[in-house]
DNA sequence: TCTGGGGTCCTAGGACCC
DNA sequence: TCTGGGGTCCTAGGACCC
């Protein structure tokens, strides 16, 4: 078994240098939504020491002294340059397992004349075709692979490609004590702490604790995580995209709110977005939730969350499942809070052709419902998301987001495509 | 003033049953 | 006075990932 695990460098900020060259070579960060947080960096931006999930507003004096570009997220952008690069990966093994939006799994066992320099072809290959950068690690388990790929990007000697069969054990372990424990994947901040009270400090450390007694005291995951280091495969390998468990569409607004009205129109958008992905994916819901929560970070206004779920009869009918959330918010509202956000999940999840018929259920209205959704789906591709919606979702809302400094849809939207200049 | 969104898996504990 | 135990199912919450 070799497996790779292929990701791009800076995957949102390269996208946005590849469509703005006066970019390069510039720090430029990439906001979440809301401009909140930092989710992106290139790599001058990490030179200055910014960490991934900075808050913006703690950055604006270091931004000025040295010109940071700050950019909204473009996630139109991003996921259309992000299918380019899975087909080009695509092409180098039948077995690929998308991973996120900037990496995935392929398995290169058999690749000639070796794995490690069908690595470096795939490196120069999406470089060639689609202007991105990207690390390659290659090992026999994800966990190593994960690893491999840490070490192709941060040990110049591997060039950014890492396959560890090329490597003698010795030469492993080396790079394995070199990892602090809480490069490997699935060893977060949490667990780093309790790992280290037990003198777990590096990757080699991990590989080298008794699983029994991983599994006895932390769980079955960090034992398998063991495993993986140990070169044991744990982690099944998945080709093909797995069916979702659940749908989320949630967002922080634009500025706190303290009335019901607009929060049943966000709710209601919510409510939309996820139904809309739930028909994506030929999936119908049998359980819908919602939640709304405070601001945490403000200690000065009194805090407060809370969600509520309900069941039934398994639909993708937005007006259904819009009228379920919005049940539900009526349910969870207390006056005298600032709502800082609202969310909407949809679970019991399962694909529309196994759906039971219920036992009084009206057949003609159900092929009406389905005929109407798929109308509302096809006139809100071709002409934009929100062309036809729910008159409760409202017109110009307060709740909206901010996302002041996004670059245009180059590539997915007529209106901003990028269009070559003359002369 | 301003702190993301969307997922997964595991575990503990309560409800319920016999 | 004396008041079981084991299994299953569900959910909330915690941990992780990108």
């Amino acid at each position: 078994m070799s497996l790779a695990l292929i990701d791009c460098n800076n995957f949102y900020a390269s996208c946005e240098q590849l469509f703005q060259p006066r970019l390069i070579g510039r720090p430029v960060v990439v906001l979440s939504n809301n401009d909140g947080c930092v989710v992106a960096r290139s790599a001058e931006a990490k030179a200055l020491g910014i960490p991934m999930a900075a808050p913006w507003h703690t950055l604006t004096s270091l931004a000025r002294r040295h010109g940071i570009v700050a950019l909204s997220s473009n996630y139109a952008l991003y996921g259309d340059l992000s299918a380019r690069v899975m087909k080009v990966l695509a092409g180098f093994s039948p077995a690929q397992e998308v991973y996120s939006i900037d990496e995935c799994f392929l398995d290169l066992a058999g690749a000639q004349p070796s794995p490690g320099a069908c690595g470096r072809r795939i490196r120069d290959e999406v470089r060639r075709l689609v202007g991105i950068s990207m690390g390659v690690g290659l090992g026999p388990t994800k966990t190593l692979a994960k690893f491999a790929n840490h070490c192709a990007k941060k040990r110049p000697e591997f060039a950014g490609v890492c396959a560890l069969g090329e490597l003698s054990p010795t030469a492993i372990d080396a790079l394995l004590a070199w990892a602090p424990v809480s490069e490997v994947w699935g060893v977060g901040g949490r667990l780093t702490a309790r790992l280290q009270t037990l003198g777990i400090h590096t990757a080699l450390d991990l590989k080298r604790a008794a699983p029994g007694r991983i599994r006895k005291t932390f769980s079955v995951t960090l034992e398998r995580t063991v495993r993986e280091l140990n070169g044991e495969v744990c982690l099944g390998f998945a080709a093909g995209p797995a069916t979702r468990k659940q749908i989320l569409s949630s967002r922080s607004f634009g500025q706190l709110i303290t009335e019901f009205a607009p929060l049943e129109e966000a709710v209601t958008a919510y409510a939309t977005r996820a139904a809309e992905k739930l028909r994506r994916q030929g999936l119908v819901a049998g359980s819908v939730g919602a939640f709304v929560q405070t601001n945490p970070f403000r200690a000065d206004l009194p805090q407060y969350h809370a969600a509520r779920h309900c069941p039934l009869e398994p639909t993708a009918d937005t007006r259904l499942l819009a009228q379920a959330a919005l049940r539900l918010l009526r349910n969870l509202y207390r006056p005298g809070f600032a709502y800082q956000k609202a969310g909407v999940i949809l679970t019991n999840l399962l694909p529309e052709e196994k759906r039971q018929p219920g036992l009084f259920e009206d057949g003609a209205a159900l092929t009406g419902s389905q005929a109407l959704m798929a109308a509302m789906d096809q006139i809100n591709r071709a002409y934009g998301r929100g062309t036809v919606k729910l008159g409760a979702e409202g017109n110009d809302p307060r709740w909206a987001m901010r996302a002041e400094r996004r670059t245009p849809r180059y590539t997915t939207n007529l209106e901003e495509l990028a269009v070559a200049k003359a002369g």
